[in-house]
DNA sequence: TCGTTCATATACGGTGCGTATGTGAGTTGT
DNA sequence: ACAACTCACATACGCACCGTATATGAACGA
């Protein structure tokens, strides 16, 4: 009885249900950034793609599911980015600002705002519950937690710091979105993040 | 003819009429609040009180249109809050403080975290945009402004200020609200919040 | 070759929203 | 005081959508 075994031999028609499976995050990433989730109808994502609804329920459990995975997938592409931003960074402390910047960057991005930062939490509640283990939220307290060590920052709660400033990052790039002129309102994001910030320093520079 | 000019003769059944748009208010608070905006049915709804869903829309636009008139309302409560406690605090600054720690404290309240935090802006869009003019972020403001022409602060941009210092405040209430032992995150919270505020102090306590 | 399994399509029921239409109480004009 | 009208609400309808139950057809194993 070839349960699992086979590997390669069912590799192929595997292969086809993962493609498909792919193809409908990559669909529902699109539908649920510009329609909206409540909005976006499987059966038009589906037929988009040429399935139908059978495909769907047969990869997912039912629509929340398919945002489950699509704030998943989202949520490692974003973690990706921040932990590269943090290893460019000279220092430890510009590694918390360039974090902070490239998250509000980033929400500009109408499928992280819409998906991770609007719909995903009315659906599927608090994002700290979330699969990824909210990879955002880990690398920056990763990064408090290391300045606390090398005496640069407070000894604050990570925890709290950490999610502080991600809310403020995140309230920032709402507003830069929204604004009519996103280079301006930017600069000004940053630079009361960077302000607010600040207050984590030990010393003031 | 009499359009409008009667006044009280209309005034028996305009008073009946804005007695159920205030009933419906009411009962949407408490399904919004519970079921979420959109589990929640308006047939049960408008059956709650007696009524069909003929008298929801006849008094609102529609769905969305209730959801407005909810959150214009609790965000009219808010503000009234959140300026007595201003207003109550001996200086500017601790008033800021205060005004933050009531901030976290209000969004535990799961009719203004459901209806305000999650489904609100997900629903509505972004909250900047929204009837009352965003009140509570209009009072962080303020007192901003003249904590700067004080002196006490650095002479950041207000609106940028405001608006992180309100996100950091509403991610701290979604944490605060999803813990298992509120009372002791809130501490955290309030604390980070506080360490946060003082980076837009000209010279550190 | 035949049966089994798996990925997907098709068919169905239920729910909920928005709208078009009906209705009775109260109001206005004469 | 009676007829015409308005208004607040109920009733009835169509439509879209979700989730499930069932059917199908291709690949794989024996």
């Amino acid at each position: 009885m070839g349960k699992d075994g086979a590997g390669m031999a069912k590799g192929k028609r595997a292969a086809g249900m993962a493609e498909n499976r792919a193809k409908l995050i990559r669909a529902a990433r699109a539908a649920f950034a510009t329609q909206g989730y409540a909005a976006a109808s499987m059966d038009e994502l589906t037929a988009s793609v040429g399935l139908t609804r059978g495909a769907l329920y047969h990869s997912f459990e039912d629509k929340k599911g398919l945002l489950w995975a699509v704030v998943e997938q989202i949520d490692g592409e974003m973690a990706e980015r921040l932990r590269a931003i943090r290893e460019q960074a000279p220092t430890l402390w510009q590694g918390l600002l360039a974090e902070g910047c490239a998250y509000i960057e980033m929400a500009l991005d109408p499928e992280i705002q819409r998906i991770m930062l609007l719909d995903g939490p009315a659906v599927l509640g608090d994002p700290s519950k979330w699969p990824g283990e909210n990879a955002c939220l880990d690398i920056t307290m990763r990064t408090i937690r290391s300045l606390i060590e090398a005496g640069v920052v407070k000894p604050v709660d990570v925890e709290a710091a950490g999610r502080l400033l991600n809310g403020a990052a995140l309230s920032a790039a709402l507003w830069v979105a929204a604004a009519d002129d996103p280079k301006e309102v930017l600069n000004k994001a940053v630079d009361a993040f960077r302000q607010l910030a600040s207050g984590l320093l030990r010393q003031p520079v």
